[in-house]
DNA sequence: GATGAATGAGATTTCATTCAT
DNA sequence: TATGAATGAAATCTCATTCAT
């Protein structure tokens, strides 16, 4: 007679949901065995430990969310950076939306120097700023981007991309917007694709027309 | 013979650096007590527990964040919206970066639900919310601003605003840029100064070309 | 297709290993199905759970270790006693020199007396008495051996026996000496024979003079 | 008010009491505390854990042991020889005797490889080694001993000296002696007196008469 | 014959806190 | 003002064992 979810997952499930919120350290395995309804010893058989729980959550997360990026910068040389950016962005924020309980641990976490996997963080947020220097730099060599320093761009797209999942519960509280409903990915996809448009694709008037004029 | 630190502080900017490091849970009054070389005891004695250590902390960063946004926001009458929202963002872009690490453990902190000082946050972020929507509302108001919705634009300016402090760690690896030096928030503010112009003041090509017709 | 050697002899072998250097209590389980390859459970399975892997060792060791003072005792009708005597300790030495790992261990384990096979290790020891005390005794009903007590003289000789087997690191060490080596077995015997000669065989000079004199 | 037996002291003795009777790893934290009547984390507070505590023991036993033997080297400029070795001889087993059971203990766990006190023992039994090398050929230097090989007549001595009480257990069921009673320590004294005699001091028969007939 | 899943019990250690001083 | 001693509670992890397969 077989589960219909597995031990393992159930505990995982737990996991993420407690770690997100009381956070890491605030979370204990005896808590996360309560509510995965299991052993305690369980965890330590399937995860050795409460760091390989940890490290398990950084696997789940960051291999999927850098696929996407991935696949978008893959498809540069055949589409345009702008669509191709787009298409990424949208990617991300539907993949946070529907995992939010493991995004938001996930970029608080990362926040915090002490833990032992912080080289696996490091090596997958390098992964990260390439594909996003990627898709912005060669937007700009095809002039579908305006000519500009990419670092504090990319900085402001990547705030933007978190801030919502970071931040869940005050944007609930406070702007009672729900991050974790599929409608919000749509809201929130219009204002970055404000932002592209304003600060990366169109053209402004003033500098440009002033000079035809002199 | 007085100290040139009371015990006091020595405690608290013990604690605030080590909170930063390792998370409020990840931290051990023994640990704070070891750093500031005082008895575990005082800690109690002064802050009654480690609680008490977390609400100074938020008060400490609070009290004067909420500050500087009353001033700007009591200064609307008198003085332009745009320049009253840019000297806000400055001063909060200055006094994050003078308090980097309390920045940072404060904005992560609010991110865990489980916080005794839930409903404390709460209330400081209402305030802040007001503060940032009355800016906004009376530069369109004025005519200042563009007229739009303002929620998911406070958002992004908030996202802005956290996001170098929160991710320092990131900042630094990543991006070689390092939050908590002086020219760190003239840099970054020439970024905001340049989003509001194009999110909030400048007008698009459309209503020119309306003018153009004029 | 048999296996080279039995997974219950395997287990017992890394057992032995183990018990040796880490003894008994500083051994688990799965540090010994580790060792033998199996899965842990496997141990229970043959060996009835930890404890039955402790009473294999002892019958593993004590049945040859008293069979060889047996046989000669049993022979002691026929051969001069100090013959017998001498040829228990070269099989003694040569049986722990072989099993040095065991024998380490039982003669450690049998120092603590918490063990529920307090009484098996008891009526071993007990019979050991037994026959070393045939052995001597013997010897000096038929003045082969001077008469004296017997209890500290087989004390010392039990001492000599397990001395370098149980301080088998400390030889090695300290003395460089190796214990498991073949030709220790013949220099260490060259020792207590000289033991036996000196303390059990040999005229003093006073009897000698007094014989003299007579 | 103070307590006539400081908490530590209390919790030590226990600690060499369980150790003695159930090894290191057959004892708990919990044990000791239970029987020296204290909460288990008073033992953390003071001994920094299990192994602190086992450190300690090795330091109480060895430290009065390696003097009694370096008083005794120290003197050998001004005394002969054998009455220097034979006040050691005394001295070590009166040490051992008043503190069996530490004594017992020690002698047993030196025998396990895997504590990581092994660097601090190895160099323990070294010096050892050493003041007994300098007893033994200062004797034989002297002419107060025979000249021979010395190695295996110290291992004979160690043999000597630590089994009686390694294995007093065995001594008191099988043998009926007490090690841990004054009068033990004059009777095995005696017997070790002995063999120092026929061993190291007196000239055998054989030279002797050998001589007379030439 | 041999095992993978799962566990109850218990081990050690850490934690925040209290209290007499 | 500040602390050393001591602790109850709880955290993580390990252990030997069982049982269905």
């Amino acid at each position: 007679m077989k589960k219909l979810i597995s031990t393992k997952d159930a505990i995982f499930a737990a996991a993420v949901s407690l770690f997100n919120d009381h956070g890491f350290d605030g979370t204990s395995v005896r808590d996360i065995a309560g509510k995965a309804d299991v052993n305690p010893a369980t965890i330590s058989y399937y995860f050795k430990g409460k760091q390989g729980l940890l490290e398990a959550c950084f696997t789940h997360f960051f291999e999927p969310y850098l696929r996407f990026l991935e696949e978008e910068t893959a498809a540069l040389p055949y589409i345009d950076a702008e669509v191709c950016l787009k298409r990424a962005v949208y990617k991300l924020l539907k993949f946070q939306s529907e995992n939010h309980q493991l995004t938001r641990f996930i970029w608080r976490e990362v926040s915090i120097d002490s833990q032992v996997v912080r080289e696996i963080i490091a090596s997958y947020l390098m992964k990260e700023r390439f594909y996003l220097k990627c898709l912005f730099e060669k937007g700009m060599m095809d002039h579908s981007f305006k000519k500009q320093p990419v670092n504090f761009l990319i900085i402001q797209l990547k705030s933007m991309l978190t801030f919502p999942f970071l931040n869940s519960q005050q944007l609930r509280e406070v702007w009672q917007l729900f991050p974790q409903e599929f409608y919000f990915v749509d809201h929130y996809y219009q204002q970055i694709d404000q932002w592209i448009r304003l600060m990366l694709v169109e053209q402004r008037n003033e500098p440009f027309e002033k000079e035809m004029l002199v």
